[in-house]
DNA sequence: AAGGCTTAGTGTCAAACGAACACTTGAAAA
DNA sequence: TTTTCAAGTGTTCGTTTGACACTAAGCCTT
């Protein structure tokens, strides 16, 4: 048997993790700053965390490395969705500058299979290390120009979660522990840019069964104090093959 | 820049190639045959077909090679559903000795993208190469041992499907262009592992404008012959986001 | 203390959909 | 001509969806 080097130099693992707070969807992005740029100008950018995966981890492990390493994380909501390959995804001069401060073989195709992550934004301590500088959490809609092909995976992640969050009740890794039906609302509503009514969402909710209404109120708003609510994962769990009914209006319907 | 070899040896495609006939849903599997074996016997057992990625393609572009070399068929459905990257992923003897007479570096560590192929299998004509010897459809009841952590891959497939078909309507894929009711309901039913009410689901399928009648029915069959219907590809491509309404009895509710 | 402001919280109705259910029709074979 | 076999067809009932507008509760202002 050959011995095997530490990393596996052709695929990576990137990591978008999604966080929401201030009634907007964010991604935890890091900065790069480009070694021996020519230029101060223009020397640093943003890109999803991510890293080679090595020979004795499997794609989930590196994926949950990397998300430790920078968030301090574990256990945390982390999927699997797709694999990005193109050859060409490495030719933007800033891409190849950066490469060449860091890796053996800056030319070296690399093939990365993209996570999404899920959190609750208010639990992640940014990390000290290498990932740390400049980790930033950017809405969802104001994300500027990534490193390699970090745009299309970002996009895709987002498209992977409008279509998750229908399928399973995995929002709530999103939020807080306990949490009031408008939050619960905002955030589907920022998942799936579409406006939902008021009412019909509670019912939908309440009778999914998934959450279950905590005695505590909110103290101290200047409005009427909004009930608390819990997710409940074991109903969840434990109900049959994951059975759950969350459709929401105006949603396309889909097979059974 | 560095001299690209035209293999990458981490990197391979497999595809998991689904065909419907004789009313089950089969996968379509190659034989390979353990060169230099010790022993005359139990030496060739089934596999995914796949291949290493080129360096001057994509893992898209790949896995249509590898469908075309084997079936000759091009623009069919392939869809890109898990990668598979366990370090322990070749430790089988049989993969091992197999290996050795093929690859360079047998002990490398191969992270492996996972596709799956919907096609009539009465179109393949098995194409001579490597791939065809011993080239057959196996119902997926009736998978045996496979290469690799292939068990794990065409699971993978079979409940990717199983969602997919859900959401678009892509079991026409499976079908030939005219087909009956009865084919297609029978199609569901292998693919849902679930009977479905014969009038719900034509009212279903016709409500949901993806199939068209043709006035021409069955000829020479010994009972009522059935209509033939045709998949409405562009109906279905020019509704609004895919609108298709094609939920089954007794099927979990989503999110909308 | 009263009134204003802001967000929480609540019910009904009509239409669409889902699920359960059995008999007639058309062709070939006997 | 009768038998056999799969195709084809409607109705009813309960549930879900989606549209829609006012009251409740707390703080703040005057």
């Amino acid at each position: 048997m050959s011995i095997s080097p530490s990393l596996n130099p052709h695929v990576s693992v990137d990591c978008v993790i999604f966080g929401f707070s201030k009634e907007t969807l964010r991604l935890l992005l890091i900065k790069r700053t480009v070694p021996n740029a020519l230029t101060e100008l223009d020397d640093s950018y943003y890109a999803l965390p991510g890293d080679l995966v090595r020979d004795n981890e499997n794609l989930d492990e590196a994926a949950a490395r990397v998300l430790k390493e920078l968030t301090g994380l574990t256990g945390i909501f982390l999927q699997q969705f797709q694999a990005f390959g193109d050859p060409l995804r490495i030719t933007k001069a800033k891409d190849r500058a950066w490469l060449q401060g860091v890796r053996q073989d800056p030319d070296a195709r690399v093939i990365t299979v993209a996570y999404m992550a899920l959190i609750e934004s208010s639990k992640v301590e940014i990390q000290p290390g290498s990932f740390s500088k400049g980790a930033v959490w950017l809405p969802i809609g104001e994300i500027p120009e990534l490193a390699f092909d970090h745009n299309e995976i970002s996009e895709g992640a987002l498209m992977a979660l409008r279509e998750k969050v229908q399928i399973q009740p995995i929002a709530f890794e999103l939020l807080p522990d306990k949490f009031t039906m408008s939050d619960l609302q905002a955030l589907y509503e920022t998942i799936l840019q579409r406006d939902l009514d008021k009412r019909n969402f509670r019912r939908k909710m309440l009778n999914s069964g998934v959450i279950a209404a905590l005695p505590e109120k909110q103290h101290g708003v200047s409005n009427k104090p909004a009930r608390y609510y819990v997710f409940n994962r074991n109903l969840f769990e434990n109900s049959p093959m994951g059975f759950v009914n969350l459709k929401m209006e105006g949603s396309f319907t889909l097979f059974s």
